[in-house]
DNA sequence: AATTCTGACAACCGCTGCAAT
DNA sequence: TATTGCAGCGGTTGTCAGAAT
């Protein structure tokens, strides 16, 4: 940090580039581009102080600079703002970009309006480092203080036994140097151990994929996603770079710390307990501690990336890409066309309108809470269904084994819960980072996990060659987070249940 | 001494949300 | 209601300096 200050910023880097800068050709003139000069500087500066912030378009038309107003609107929040706070970050600004990064994931501008006179690039680039850094070294993201900051919170919250209604945003909750969850995310945190997608299938609406009928005969009827295409194709893009050499290769940072990393979660939220005490119907497996983790990451990630290797960032849910053919594909399993994978996963089920509109998806938490007390209330409705008739959930799924777990995967794991991203976020505290690196060449699966998950998971195919995580039902076969046998009781058959289903039926309808 | 790796930082790009029209 | 423009956000890239090999 020290290394080159924002009053200092006249260094050889920056005189360097101020030789060639580019220029990119305006309507009324050229629009330079790269560092900006002190002269530049100055005239900003003077132009702001005059006309105050805002409306930085006109600045280019009045000041004569030959930047845009994007530029300008940059300079001056990142380095010419006179309430910038110059130097390395405190250890207690430290402690508390962890702690917010915990709780509100990659908001760097939220995360600034706490850090006053920091401004959210230099919070981004300091975590990005600071993850890098971790993931070599294969140590967790945040530390088990914040975890168990996170645990006590959620656990007193609990025993209040009402929803905190309390907006990150807000100061009641951003304020105290407690960290705190709001007790909703952390119910999810507990609820949803039942599901063991790997990050790629977490983030996955999957209660759209079980209630549309993945395994019904609604499959077809879903309506289209929302989601940005350009930043779907983007982002799937990231998730696996190299398909052709196996989803492995973006795995390899998850796979190899598959161990110490269920070792953590148990250690840091005590969930083997836990979960004894709420004893999955189902035999669920645990809790997958991935969803929109920011864990860990590959070595190419700029950000807080979940653990799955190249898992994309805390994206809302809805918009992670993953959803795409490739991401499920391998040759064994037939897969659906591509726009029906999409849109598969991104189609809210018909049921959930009511709950997607309360979701706010990736605005304040204050909503999101309203969006789980919803859930949770739906959830309530839902439990003696779930409890005492698996099949009962909708419609045509019932034939689906998967369908024991819808109901608990919609209401309390609906990925397109924004909590559960902030839940992740503080799960992923205690992962491991690994020290691999997703683009490595050759990697290879860890003995067990291979023996586990190479298991052909649907009878009388072939085993595949390579694991893919991105396959619910793999993972679920795999014994993947060790977080007890418990969990793992039912997993063959669960293996072939959603294999089944997921795999030979995704297409083909149950 | 040269090369590689890593950290730090600045800046750009694309996208989204919102307000004005 | 649809369109447009703007501000802001988050992700990514590029560059340099210093450390490590």
């Amino acid at each position: 940090m020290s290394k080159m200050t924002n009053g200092g910023e006249d260094n050889k880097r920056s005189k360097n580039r101020r030789d060639s800068p580019s220029v990119e050709e305006a309507s009324n003139g050229p629009l330079k581009k790269g560092p900006w000069t002190a002269a530049e500087d100055a005239i900003l500066v003077e132009y702001v102080t005059k006309h105050g912030e805002g409306n930085w378009n006109a600045v280019q038309k009045h000041s004569g600079l030959s930047r845009c107003g994007k530029s300008c609107r940059l300079r001056w929040a990142n380095h010419l703002r006179p309430d910038l706070k110059k130097g390395a970050f405190t250890p207690e600004e430290e402690r508390r970009i962890i702690e917010l990064h915990a709780k509100m994931g990659n908001k760097w501008a939220r995360m600034a309006a706490e850090l006053p006179g920091r401004t959210d690039n230099e919070i981004k680039n300091y975590w990005n480092t600071r993850i890098k850094r971790l993931q070599r070294a294969g140590l967790p993201v945040y530390p088990p203080e914040v975890c168990q900051q996170v645990l006590n919170g959620s656990q007193e919250s609990q025993n209040m036994g009402t929803l905190q209604n309390t907006d990150a945003c807000g100061p009641d909750l951003i304020q105290s140097d407690h960290f705190e969850i709001p007790e909703v995310e952390f119910k999810n945190l507990e609820l949803n151990r039942g599901l063991i997608y790997s990050p790629t299938v977490l983030d996955i609406p999957t209660s759209s994929m079980l209630k549309s009928g993945v395994c019904s005969s609604h499959g077809s009827s879903f309506m289209l996603p929302t989601m940005h295409p350009h930043k779907r194709l983007r982002e799937s893009q990231t998730i696996f770079p190299s398909l052709d050499g196996g989803v492995g290769s973006g795995l390899s940072a998850f796979n190899q710390s598959t161990d110490y990393f269920s070792e953590k979660i148990t250690e840091s939220f005590d969930i083997s307990s836990q979960y004894d005490s709420h004893t999955n119907t189902f035999g669920q497996p645990p809790l997958c501690v991935l969803p929109g983790s920011h864990a860990l990451l590959n070595d190419n990630s700029s950000s807080s990336e979940p653990l799955c290797g190249a898992m994309k960032l805390e994206l809302p849910s809805l918009q992670y890409p993953e959803t795409q053919q490739d991401s499920w594909g391998t040759p064994n399993s037939p897969l659906p066309s591509l726009e029906s994978v999409d849109t598969l996963i991104l189609s809210p089920p018909a049921e959930q309108t009511q709950s997607d509109c309360l979701s706010p998806r990736s605005s304040g938490l204050l909503e999101a809470v309203l969006y789980e007390s919803q859930t949770l209330k739906n959830s309530k409705k839902c439990s003696g269904h779930q409890t005492s008739d698996t099949s009962v959930a909708t419609g045509d799924v019932e034939d689906c084994p998967f369908n024991t777990y819808n109901t608990e995967w919609e209401v309390h794991h609906d990925p397109n819960s924004p909590l559960g991203h902030s839940a992740a976020s503080v799960f992923s505290a205690c992962t491991p980072i690994s020290g691999s690196s997703s683009d490595e060449p050759g990697f290879e699966l860890k003995p067990e996990t291979t023996n586990q998950v190479s298991t052909p998971y649907i009878e009388g195919k072939e085993a595949p060659k390579q694991i893919d995580f991105t396959r619910p039902d793999v993972l679920l076969g795999s014994g993947w987070f060790g977080l007890g046998s418990g969990f793992v009781n039912n997993q063959s058959v669960r293996t072939d249940e959603v294999g089944a289903c997921l795999g030979d039926d995704i297409d083909s309808e149950c």
